[in-house]
DNA sequence: GAGAAACTGTGTCTGGTGGACACTGTTGAT
DNA sequence: ATCAACAGTGTCCACCAGACACAGTTTCTC
């Protein structure tokens, strides 16, 4: 069937990402090993972009030639899913967990988003299916952890680590489109405001919210309100499980 | 410098996705138009996936050579751009609003989860920088009005819709993910609980979720418990606000 | 030691992509 | 009737991912 494509291809990014590597008994030495190739597709992808993150490009940065590259790769996907959990994980163990669960997951939340500010073009690397490997995974973990003894079931545990990790997607997105420089919300209403000025009679909602937001030009305004909101109904969850 | 090249891309974008395109005076009749073109794309997208789209492969579907789509499309970005905008908008007629404003966003939500389950490319073709056309503005629109009256400010209003539509965002791609067949969490649990056989120790706290897990096999789960929590958070703002 | 086996990196080739450009043919305004 | 504007085509280029055969290097086995 042609379902068994992707499983082994799925199958083969596993082996990748969770090993084991054992290193070859006969034969020359490896000039190269899957980490130093991942810093290096990071390397190019953080300044350049994904865009230019292509076999020749890793291969060139290396010293070698792009064949070389398929030694140790099965192909240019599982390459760029070394480098998205390279570039992940692990979670950090400097921020060890302190407080109670809402300090932690905000604290996850903002790791996390600046994970994805400092590697913009993981947003692009993470959309469709996709393998997770170990760095991606301890950072489920924690997230995970600092429910425990919540009092929420296991999947709604998962599920509350997924919902959060959506919004960072979100945010981190608008704020790439923004780019580095000038704040999101700013560069999202300027843009917007010129479509209003010709389109705007189409989108009564919208303009009025538009004319409204125009003074405040808090600079993590989405952030902080999408973040409050979803641990807001977190608490009010967790309050009702613990009556 | 290179800092205009962006710029341009993105004004070209706009005055494709919105137009106006004055039809030309002299000269033969054109065989295509953007509308035909967009459905073009849109079809062989939900066929055979993003991947699928190029240039060719398009014109071919259209009965012509792929330089003359160059002449109605000035690069395979704007192609893309246009059959999102095909796509997604504009918000259906037909959904009128009706209720509260919690109801009328959880309608709003479960359509547009609805668009991306008929439209799995539309998540990959929305990451990165983009320009929105007129379809998705209208279901920002009507997010943002279904807001309207609630005490929140115009920023907030905004907010809100960005992080509904993160959380669906977030949703489809797990969907895509298990693919058509079998619902995510019960796959997602599969690959997980294949990896926590080999390396559980090292997450502790995603064993004991996933085994805490195993028994409820809720179709979609994280779709309503993201949306409650979502709702749940707004709905305490809004009383806050209204107090 | 000698040879074989295993392995690495290279050169070459193919089919595909997005896009530039010059060209022919068509159409309506003058 | 002429001409300028425009549409679709054919040809070309640079680049991409990947297949494959090959030569060179290392180590294990006899």
């Amino acid at each position: 069937m042609s379902d068994d494509k992707p499983d082994e291809a799925a199958a083969a990014a596993v082996r990748l990402l969770w090993g084991p590597h054992p290193k070859p008994a006969r034969g020359p030495r490896p000039t190269l090993d899957l980490a130093r190739i991942a810093r290096a597709g990071i390397a190019v992808a953080d300044e350049s972009g994904l865009a230019e993150v292509s076999m020749q490009r890793i291969a060139a940065e290396l010293g070698v030639t792009k064949m070389a590259l398929y030694r140790y790769v099965p192909g240019k996907a599982e390459l760029v899913a070394l480098m998205v959990d390279g570039a992940i994980g692990p979670y950090p163990a400097s921020d060890e967990p302190v407080g109670d669960w809402r300090g932690q997951l905000h604290a996850w939340a903002r790791g996390l988003l600046l994970l994805f500010r400092r590697h913009p073009w993981a947003l692009e690397a993470t959309v469709g299916l996709r393998v997770m490997g170990p760095g991606e995974l301890s950072w489920m973990e924690r997230a995970v952890s600092a429910l425990d003894g919540t009092g929420l079931t296991g999947a709604e545990r998962m599920d509350a680590a997924l919902l959060l990790s959506g919004h960072v997607r979100a945010i981190a997105q608008q704020a790439r489109a923004a780019g580095p420089a000038g704040n999101p919300e700013a560069q999202l209403g300027a843009v917007l405001g010129e479509l209003m000025q010709t389109h705007g009679e189409q989108f009564p909602a919208l303009t009025a919210a538009l004319a409204s937001a125009a003074g405040s030009a808090d600079q993590d305004q989405a952030w902080d309100f999408g973040l409050d909101r979803i641990l807001d109904g977190l608490a009010t969850l967790i309050d009702a499980r613990n009556r």
